[in-house]
DNA sequence: TTGTATGCGTTATCAC
DNA sequence: GTGATAACGCATACAA
């Protein structure tokens, strides 16, 4: 219906070649329905569907185990769109994905998921296309429209359209960044570090790649929280994308300044290196004029010279406030989770920038 | 049903505190339907259905207008699941990620997701389980099982026994390695490039994440080629995970089969990173005994002293394979592709480190 | 304790 | 040209 092709990106991604494997002659076989199990434990298909629901205790435990080894055995998975016709919702969780490059994008949707599924649910996730295409109704639109999912997890990428949509529609939703205290806390560490290495002027570096982000302006909050508490002065914003005259610009602004010494908190660790190398071509010592700390623990930045200063969070820990929320949504409340202390999810790790 | 928690990676991924934002009251708002545009354009659900579908020709100039417009109003968006319910299918296309991390796969998918939606698709995408939690039935068993996709995308997540799963099902799958020319090309590429700097010994080094990393073996075969093609020795294979030692544990072994001056052809650009560090501190010359080349054209290879080469691919046109099979599979065959030459798509970018 | 009947929103077949 | 009507697979109120 739109006519406009895939517009996009440009460097890296390497795939290739595609071998399409059709359907076996052109009908698809049919799944396996509450029916097929219904008649191989020689019972109803409502019975079927209230065990499977979980409406196990007044039943006969021996029907209730044939029919969970029907079911098994046929491998049967609720058809969603049956279930989400007449629920009104589905048991898919969508993930949203931040429209901003995060490094470690996979490992926390792979931790979500796991999360989900123990809960009942399953999740997929959804890639909101970049500015340039944005279209009404969004993707995101017809993925909700579609799956009714039971709630959506926005890791960055909503826009506040599609926030408003989802919230009218009655739709949960699960954003991080209203009552976030991690990213604060990123950037406070991060000003921590180099004021404790003799920095009194501190800037902070947003990766300039042309949309809000909702995880820097956090951390640049968290900067400047550490600032005023100890009587410095605000910290200049700088933008750097990732190049060296980008960088040097960004340089000079902050040399112009704050003059040869200061200390720069920075997006994440691409970010504090395009910086690195900029100074360095300017002929500004890092770490004694300069002091540059970078967040991700990338091992790009933990294998060049100088090594990176860095901020170091644990995934599997940073997300507990996320778990909990979902587990408070729709659990079963049974695992109710402890919330680890900030100062053991994330952690500065030194290098030679800083 | 499956007791374990969230097991996997550790370093990164700062997400955080989560707040939800409840359903409304409680009942969700049932979305608009057929019936009420029906109602507004006072005609039957059927001749909705039948208008909305391109039935255009027989109607009623008058009626179809009508329709259209009521839709329009009330912004009627079909339920998939009413509609998947009646297929058989949905218009779903699941996106398998790699279980490698794959630096571009946010633009990967993007890019992917535009042109389905222009075939009329909606993308999702899965990210399989890593491997310490393989369970069974997968949970791409479940998702595709409850969203009956009409096809998948093997970004190279696919277990063989989910390709099996999805071919018994005969849901159409696309996978990109069963012909792949483009990552033996970026291997041949790299082999070359070190060839025409002088070196007549040269290694593969994968990235040690350990899992099989079809987007490696490829590019392996592809410097194989390439040797065995010019009468050069086949290619060591060493595996070097993101750390100093390991790195210097790979270069050992090399110098003990090599000698002092051997070309190496990484997996990645972190790879060539460790491996270029790594040399440094064992006293190997860069590039004048020892010439490193990456795959990525990574922001943090082009940010450090000594810069690296690498090999660049653009994201688009590397898609370009894949975005044909798809139209071949599900197109309205209207805008039939050109393939772009593989040299378009992909090209040496030297450095200082070859 | 189990089975029957109904409706969710859509499409497709077939009357009118 | 247009409109009933029957599935699709599921969950559930209700009858047995």
């Amino acid at each position: 219906m739109v006519g406009d092709s895939g517009s996009g990106p440009e460097q890296g991604g390497v795939v290739t070649q595609a071998a399409v494997t059709r359907p076996a002659a052109s009908a698809r076989p049919r799944a396996t329905t509450s029916a097929d199990v219904a008649r191989r434990a020689a019972v109803s298909r409502s019975t079927v569907s209230h065990v499977l629901n979980g409406q196990t205790a007044r039943f006969n435990p021996d029907t209730v185990e044939r029919v969970r080894q029907a079911a098994a055995d046929l491998g049967y998975v609720p058809s969603a769109a049956g279930r989400a016709l007449v629920i009104g919702r589905s048991d898919f969780i969508v993930i949203v994905a931040p429209d901003t490059t995060l490094t470690r994008l996979q490992d926390v949707v792979e931790v979500l998921a796991a999360d989900m599924k123990d809960l009942g649910f399953t999740a997929v996730a959804h890639f909101p296309p970049t500015e340039a295409e944005r279209e009404l109704p969004s993707r995101l639109h017809r993925v909700v429209e579609a799956l009714r999912p039971a709630g959506v997890i926005d890791l960055g990428g909503l826009s506040a359209r599609d926030l408003d949509y989802l919230r009218g529609i009655g739709c949960p939703v699960l954003t991080q960044f209203e009552q976030d205290t991690l990213n604060p806390y990123i950037g406070t560490l991060q000003a921590a570090h180099l004021h404790s290495r003799g920095h009194t002027e501190i800037a902070y570096a947003f990766l300039s790649d042309g949309r809000t982000n909702p995880y820097a302006s956090a951390r640049a909050t968290g900067v400047g929280e550490f600032c005023a508490e100890h009587n410095l002065r605000a910290p200049a914003h700088v933008s750097v994308s990732l190049d060296p005259s980008s960088a040097a610009q960004a340089l000079d602004q902050l040399v112009g300044r704050y003059g040869r010494r200061f200390g720069i908190a920075c997006y994440n660790d691409e970010v504090a290196l395009a910086l690195v190398y900029a100074a360095q071509r300017l002929g500004l010592s890092i770490p004694d004029e300069v002091g540059v700390i970078g967040v991700d623990r990338s091992s790009a930045g933990q294998l060049v010279v100088p090594r990176l200063s860095t901020v170091s969070a644990d995934v599997v820990a940073s997300l507990a406030r996320v778990r909990l929320a979902i587990v408070r949504t729709y659990g079963t409340g049974s695992a109710l989770e402890e919330l680890p202390p900030l100062d053991e999810v994330v952690s500065v790790l030194p290098g030679e920038t800083s």
